[in-house]
DNA sequence: GTTAGTGCAAACCTTTTGCAGCTCT
DNA sequence: AGAGCTGCAAAAGGTTTGCACTAAC
């Protein structure tokens, strides 16, 4: 969708297109996926079996400074690391499960309200506003009842929310 | 402030409060500070020179359990790192200059307008929200277009924002 | 042919874990 | 007394850096 543009300005703004480039570009822009620098890394390495992982971060690094992709933290769902998207036209806050990590996107006037507001309340020039929410999906929040039906009492436990944190990671 | 009831809610829950983590929450509870785990380490150590690292974050990571206190990424503004304060029952955005780091809070309805929706919309069960939104305060906006005037054409120097985050930290 | 970009190895920063000993209640 | 906490050392997870080589323009 939008890698094509990205190409484009990229090239005008005198930055090389690589091989690597290429690839990640295309994949960060398969719209609704919200990978991490591993997944990426994992997945670009099925085209380009000699990819390496640091040039998974330069490029990142390199599109967000650009502006050309937006970081999200999807609230630490899984880990400390973060998630990429292409920097769409309209805002929209991520909304997600921290049973299943399942993320929906919501598009909102309240959005633009913040920002109308915060930079006529502070006089800021905002440039980037993040919103995410973290709950439960319909489904998980019934799987939950019943989670707590079973197993009540186990007050704190540590939390199934952290417990999830530790991701799994293959060795390269 | 809420340090005494966060306090009395520790207790009654049967958690212990030991000298390390009343150190701990009385700082957290300087309302007005967003400070990350190594500066809370740096002032509890001013108080119990014994205090350990590990005690930090086993606190921090305790407290954000309980719901006591939320965590935030302040658009990561100087490192990987998480910031932390004591819950409040009113619900805010912050407000970050990349270029000093001042932080505002936003309090609007917006906010809450964004937490209905999600739930109407999505049937999800709202936990946390969080928003945060980057930009520059009227002071440093002046500042930047000063300097963009004067050193005109270097485009894409390492960004200034990613420049500051190596932190100094001694290695105490 | 230049200069930007890559791969590799090694560092770095932040956070977590295992375990023995200490301390709140 | 005894479960809950702490400190220490060590590891893990995620990301960045230095440098010699390679490839895009």
């Amino acid at each position: 969708m939008a890698a094509k543009s990205i190409k484009g300005s990229l090239r005008e703004r005198g930055v090389r297109l690589t091989r690597q480039r290429k690839v990640l570009l295309d994949l960060i822009d398969k719209t609704g996926l919200h990978l991490d620098a591993e997944q990426l890394y994992a997945l670009a390495k099925q085209q380009d079996s000699k990819i390496n992982r640091v040039t998974v971060y330069r490029t990142l690094n390199l599109l967000k400074d650009m502006g050309m992709v937006d970081e999200l933290d999807l609230m630490h769902w899984s880990g400390g690391q973060h998630y990429y998207e292409t920097r769409l036209k309209q805002e929209h806050a991520h909304v997600i499960c921290l049973r299943c990590g399942k993320v929906e996107e919501f598009y909102g006037e309240p959005l633009q309200k913040i920002r109308r507001q915060v930079e006529s309340h502070f006089g800021f020039q905002v440039l980037i506003a993040r919103t995410e929410v973290g709950g439960y999906c319909p489904h998980c929040r019934r799987l939950r009842s019943q989670e707590i039906h079973t197993a009540a009492g186990k007050v704190r436990q540590d939390s199934a929310v952290r417990g999830r944190r530790r991701s799994v990671r293959g060795k390269g």
